[in-house]
DNA sequence: CTCTAATCGAGACGGTACGTCGCGTCTTACG
DNA sequence: CGTAAGACGCGACGTACCGTCTCGATTAGAG
């Protein structure tokens, strides 16, 4: 497709795609994920509607594309948890980082997005797990489950804290998070 | 003279019902839930297609039912988990139901059927642990919120279980889940 | 069906059938005939569904059994028009009787019961016309012809005249009828 | 440069309308409409199931299409009957036209696409009637019924004609329908 | 006046066609 | 001469109505 395969990949495709992911980042806020239509998103982003598939093969890839790039950053802030010695300020930074982005949060992990969500944050997990030397002692846990359990417990948890009328404190949810999976997980090592 | 002169549901729509949700059943150990379509269910039914409208306003609505038949038997066996003294025996027990019907439950919990299973799983949860007298402790975690994350979890492990191409010992698997939910669970309390 | 097939054909078989035509008529008053539906036509005959198959093979034959009274009737009337000495006044006969049911015939000759009506009429037409010796004088236009045409176009004025917001006079229309229709086919023959 | 900045209507839009119609009157010469499903039609067209309905509300609306235009084209030799001096010779016009086009016009005229072509027909017969200066005599029949009596009656003389096993002779016919319907027409006025 | 069979009410069912919706491809007309 | 606009093929959906069928509950009319 472009001239040269490393380098500045056109600057239109660029806006383009970021007007698509704004766009259904946009309408998640509004419908559940499964009931927006492409011609949708690309009446939103101002963008014809056969441009959408010059750039993603289908509505699931572009949602992957912006989970992605979120989950990205939020695991950047997320992966200290089980690295840092005190797990209990970890979980409480990851949720004051969600509360900053409460509403991009909650569309992301209510409704038809969520299992996507899931299997990406999943996904991401273990290979961020895969980095870290991980010696596997031979009656422990599969590091493989340790990892979809935690991650899936996570998101749980957050997506339930997202979708109360009114929040729990963070304080409070932190440390729920902390003794009901993170600390057990890391027991199971 | 009938048993219940005025309930009696027409033998009828009880066999119709029984076929569909038996193709469904059928079908999903063959493909994921969301390419199932209607009529394919009928023709594994053997029954008219505009005929499942007149039981299920959708696929979904099918799913739901059937769901709620095994998941009512499996929260029999399943239950007794948190009620019991012997946590770690318990989730033996519930492991060698779900090995029992191990083809069922991964048809159930892969593939797109899983979110709908997972909400029903919660729902049935709830309603179980609210009959269990509910003193609510001041400071614990939400019950909402623990009953949601031990379901959640659980499922979680047992569907990762029942993808793993040759599967953990029932023993292992058990003490796993017992370690890794139940017990952090009840702590909770 | 009946044991003895002329006797007396069951009560309830006679009562069914006139609720049926009955709720026909006044549904064809309200709803053109395609748009009335046989659930439509039990419903206001107050009958079972399925009982109106046990009378007629389906809408058409109701209406045509309906259809066929109506105009076993008229037409004692409608063909001395053709008979009599004086047609002008024999046609004035046809709109004063079309006059008195005028609403019945208006649902029977507008809409979509109107093409089973012309056909049923024609049908008439050719029987009583060839009771009367036809001499079928060598060059002129063939009887059914003839019949066809006159009956057709006697039911279009008809029709038109009932279809009108204010009528035209019976003397005036009777005549149009008259000059327009009878004495020209009368000429043929 | 094309032709009409704004107007074009899309090329293929006008391929599709046109396999349309084609379809369908290949079509009514093997079955009547009312038995013609528009997956039949769309098939015979070669066109996709749902496009048929980008184009027309449904099969009337196609029938309408199609009849619209071939009414336009016999129009153009039709009406000259009622202006020609001759209307014998006019009527003799009439019928070689039709003749050439036997089997379409059966087709049309037969069945249940007879009533709309009726319909259409009367509507085009009153729009070129009122072109032509109407002065309304005082006591003359309306000019309306005058046309819809016309045109309703000739082509029943034209079905009627077509429906025949062996076909009058052309000359035959346009002289019964010239003293059966033109004639008497023009006198009214 | 009773008994027996025809008729009826109720409504589930199989089936056919409809018209809609959304996806992803491919043509076309326009800038 | 590239690109947005949008027509198109496809396939599933859910609806409407038809005509068939079973099942009991009435009810007519023969004995």
């Amino acid at each position: 497709m472009s001239r040269r395969p490393s380098s500045s990949p056109d600057a239109r495709q660029v806006r383009t795609r970021a007007s698509l992911r704004g766009a259904l980042l946009g309408l998640l806020e509004r419908e559940p994920f499964e009931r927006i239509t492409v011609r949708a998103i690309t009446n939103e982003a101002r963008v014809g509607y056969a441009t959408f598939f010059r750039h993603y093969a289908d509505k699931e890839a572009l949602l992957d594309d912006l989970a992605a790039r979120e989950i990205a950053e939020l695991l950047g802030k997320s992966m200290p948890v089980f690295a840092a010695d005190d797990t209990r300020r970890a979980c409480v930074a990851l949720f004051e980082y969600i509360a900053r982005r409460r509403s991009l949060w909650r569309a992301l992990l209510t409704g038809g997005a969520a299992p996507i969500l899931r299997a990406r944050f999943v996904e991401h997990g273990r290979q961020v797990a895969s980095e870290f030397g991980t010696v596997a002692s031979p009656d422990a846990s599969p590091i493989d489950l340790r990892v979809t359990h935690a991650t899936a417990a996570t998101i749980e948890i957050i997506a339930w804290w997202l979708g109360q009328a009114e929040a729990l404190p963070i304080e409070q949810i932190a440390g729920i998070l902390d003794r009901l999976v993170i600390t057990p997980t890391l027991a199971e090592a």
